[in-house]
DNA sequence: TTGTAAGCGTTATCAG
DNA sequence: CTGATAACGCTTACAA
């Protein structure tokens, strides 16, 4: 690979020179030298070297975007709207698969940190209960004192703009659309307990039933996935009467519930109605009843902080109910 | 942050020697510096450099996977076992969204090559016809000449080693089954035709119907997504009589036609059955039969190579249909 | 407007 | 076993 050296021998400079022609520089440079660099540069297929740049700047140009599971479509759509924004201004984008498990962050921001990353994102909530958080605490700290910007899309608990929904006001709307459609014994399936976005959803829904003075205690044991979805049915058919309606914890275990629930003959939406939370792609194939999260747009907007340092206005997101067929209003 | 130089001060000896028991290094070190330098180290919290690092061994631990759409399963599953084997050696990967653009895979490949990375993984299909393809191709080129190995999951026009699936087989393999299910006029939902991907599966259609002495010209056009499929379901109903049997080009298409024919009033699979192919999570929430495919391995495999040089043997894996309940054996 | 030279934080080559 | 010292490829004062 041609380097800095071999341009300026070939044009007949100096390497100062032909480094501040091929970064643009304001130094100012003549433009009888300035076209000789750059056809040198032509010629060789002169490509910098970003290592170096990036060792002497102080600054890599790399954002990190660390999920939770790379395959749940709620993260690959952040991680879309990071990476739209920051390929603009020639960033590039490490999308980490912590899978869910702390000391995987930690990992991940070490060695983002070791690449003098300029920004981390943490698309995924924290697990406030993990013993690993310390580490992780710490970790970040010595990543933001190399220069890296810090944003979390959920609830973290080491400093950082927090950027995202509000995921109490999520649930709550869910379940009073429920409400407003005549429901009146609502179940919530849980999502990971360890989870703060787990609780948050859970309080929303216990704020909406209880506003509306019913009984909020019918919560079963969940996740975000499908198979937790699909157990929490099975539980929910062992449990007794059925409820009006669920509110899934998210769009996956939504599809679980309906599945597992239409499995054992159960109609939805025309004895139970199900709803979920995120609109993530799959809502649209089984015509589930959800809530839009501006997904994206918190990707994005992270990438517009860790890049022009924006202060990010507003820091919550709207969300919005966006009601379709696996939800119906009450009959009888 | 501390480097070498704070840590050799420290500890009492020269950088090189720091430098020596900081790195795995199999140069000799007396037990007793050794370990002023880890005590030194761990006082001052140190942390490498990976970028002067890799600036000086050439080599960046830096794994680029270049995917057509990270909001597809597919490619989130690939880069799920790329990620998890190159995580085991300390290596980084950067999942980087092309979104259908030869043009974007040029830019996140020069990218890549600036940061030296070690290896290129091109998880989607080439498509023939693009222009761009003379600039990708001379940049992966120029990406090889730093050191880094370049992985085609998918047919692609440039050199690699190309590992994956038998595109033709998997799409005749479940066109026999449709076949074998007792369907006769079975129709096609191609993919995006620009794709190696999407002929080789029309191809392995084709290849099924006319072995077993039917009518291979029911085609509709289509592409990977959802929209694609209900807009071909759409089509399919104005075409005439409906088929016994679809194949769609991925599993999303497949949910696509499905949706699409429901809406309409058509029973599936009662009246038509549709297959779809990928097995993507997706597949299993509207159950839809389809082929699964090793995509977790694919990654795998393609990482093993880049980091070990391992001649990954074979070049193509396995797929399989699993019959679900998209489909019907004919009935009348 | 151009050039010189001092780093950035490592690793690697050679002497000691 | 240990230590200077020269790279790696680039940016950036500071001089000229």
């Amino acid at each position: 690979m041609a380097s800095l050296a071999d341009i300026s021998r070939r044009a007949g400079t100096s390497v100062a020179t032909a480094s501040r022609v091929l970064n643009g520089s304001t130094h100012p440079v003549s433009e009888a030298t300035r076209a000789r660099v750059m056809e040198a540069a032509a010629d060789l297929g002169y490509q910098p070297s970003a290592l170096a740049r990036a060792l002497v700047t102080r600054s890599s140009r790399i954002i990190g975007v660390i999920v939770n599971d790379i395959v749940d479509p709620y993260f690959a759509e952040i991680a879309r709207g990071v990476e739209d924004v920051a390929g603009r201004s020639g960033h590039l984008v490490m999308v980490c698969n912590a899978d869910h498990r702390v000391e995987a962050e930690s990992k991940y921001v070490r060695a983002l940190r070791d690449y003098h990353a300029e920004g981390l994102v943490f698309a995924g909530s924290g697990a406030p209960g993990d013993e690993a958080n310390a580490q992780l605490a710490q970790d970040v700290e010595a990543a933001r004192t190399r220069g890296g910007r810090v944003v979390c899309l959920a609830q973290r608990d080491f400093p950082g703009l927090h950027l995202g929904v509000d995921n109490v006001a999520v649930a709550r709307d869910v379940t009073e659309h429920l409400i407003g459609l005549g429901h009146r014994r609502i179940a919530a399936v849980e999502g990971p307990p360890e989870l703060y976005t787990s609780a948050d959803r859970l309080a929303g829904f216990r704020v909406a039933m209880t506003a509306a003075g019913l009984d909020a205690g019918l919560v079963f044991a969940g996740g975000f996935d499908f198979e937790a979805g699909q157990a929490a049915a099975r539980r929910m058919l062992d449990a007794g009467p059925l409820p009006d309606a669920v509110v899934g914890a998210n769009d996956e275990a939504a599809i679980g519930v309906i599945t597992g629930l239409r499995q054992a003959g159960v109609d939805v939406p025309g004895d139970v109605s199900v709803a979920g939370i995120d609109d993530t792609r799959p809502a649209r194939f089984v015509d589930l009843t959800t809530v839009s999260l501006p997904l994206y747009d918190l990707g994005a907007a992270a990438a517009r902080h860790i890049i022009e340092g924006a202060p990010a206005d507003p820091l919550t997101l709207a969300h919005r109910v966006v009601p379709r067929g696996s939800t119906a209003r009450r009959v009888g």
